[in-house]
DNA sequence: GTTCCTGCAAAAGCTTTGCAGAAGA
DNA sequence: TCTTCTGCAAAGCTTTTGCAGGAAC
C-alpha cells in the first residue's frame, strides 16, 4: 500500500469532516497509517513520544475519539482489557495469537452476509475476531501441546 | 431451550472441571443459564443481590473467571467500555443495537471458514460482532434518519 | 479576536489483589 | 481438619473531565 497516498487521502478526509489539522493530530494519524499493528493508546503514546516529546495521552484520546467519530479509524475490541485502534480497511477480520499477542489481519467479506435472524435490521458495522496460535508460534513450539499456550 | 437440563448439564461440567460447587457459584451459573441478555458484571451483581444479599462483586469476578477458563462461558467484547458474559452456544454472532443497547444473538457458522491468510494457523475461537439498529427501534423511529442514532 | 486544541492534575470507573474469617469436603 | 471460597478494603489501570494557557484560523 502506498503510504503517502494513504496519508494524503486521510488528510483530505479530515478536512472533509471539519477536523482541525493540528500538528499532533496529524502525527497520530500518520502513525496509524504507517503502523498496521493495531496499537493501544499506550503504544501510540510511547512510540510517538520519541518524536513528539510534548504529546500527552489526553490528546491521543481526544484525537482517536474524533477519528472514530469521523469514520476514519475503528476500535478493535478483540480483548476485554485493551482497546486498540485500526485504520479502516474494508473486508478484513482480526486474528489474535494467544502466544505472542500479535494481531493479524485476514481477508473476510461479510458485507453481503444475510441472516434470517437479522431480517429487518439495519447493520452498519461488522467485526470478526478470531483467536488461536499463529503459524510462527506453532513452528517455534512444535514439541509443546496447546495447553501450554492457554 | 430446556433450562433445567441446561443447568444440570452445566453443574456436571463444573464437576468435570474440578470446580467446587459453592452456593454463590451455582447462583451465578444459574443466572447466566436463564438470562441470555449478555450481562455485565454489574448487571449480574445488581440482579442477584435481590436474591443473595451477601454476594459480592469479588466473587462474581472470581466465578466468571473460572467459568471462562473452564470453557463454559465466554467474554463478549462487542464494546470497548464494557465486558459482558455469555453461556457458550455454538455458531452464533452478536448484534448490538446502537439505539436501545440490546444485544441479539444471530445464527452464523464460521467453524469451517478458511482464509488463505490464516493457512497454518490454529484457530480455536471465532467471534462475530455486528452493530446497527434493530428492527424494533427502526419501526419506532421510522421518521428519523440514521444520524439520530449515532 | 475568537475558537478550539493541549497538557496537567484530579476524578471516575472497572478490575485485581492481599488477607482474615467463613464455608465446604 | 484441611482446603479453598468469600467479602472487605486497598491498590492498580485505563479513560474521562475541568480548567488555564496556547495555538490555529
Amino acid at each position: 500500500m502506498d503510504i503517502t497516498a494513504t496519508y494524503d487521502f486521510l488528510s483530505k478526509e479530515l478536512k472533509k469532516n471539519n477536523i482541525r489539522l493540528s500538528h499532533h493530530r496529524l502525527k497520530v494519524l500518520e502513525y496509524l497509517s504507517q503502523n498496521f499493528n493495531h496499537p493501544t493508546v499506550d503504544k501510540i503514546f510511547v512510540d510517538l513520544q520519541k518524536e513528539v516529546p510534548t504529546l500527552s495521552k489526553t490528546t491521543i484520546y481526544n484525537t482517536l475519539g474524533i477519528l472514530v467519530k469521523a469514520g476514519i479509524i475503528r476500535v478493535v475490541t478483540i480483548e476485554d482489557n485493551e482497546t486498540r485502534y485500526d485504520i479502516i480497511i474494508e473486508n478484513h477480520g482480526h486474528f489474535k495469537c494467544e502466544s505472542c499477542g500479535l494481531i493479524y489481519n485476514f481477508a473476510i467479506d461479510l458485507s453481503n452476509f444475510d441472516s434470517l435472524d437479522l431480517a429487518g435490521f439495519d447493520v452498519f458495522e461488522r467485526s470478526v475476531y478470531f483467536k488461536g496460535i499463529c503459524y510462527r508460534c506453532l513452528s517455534n513450539k512444535k514439541n509443546q501441546n496447546r495447553e501450554d499456550f492457554i
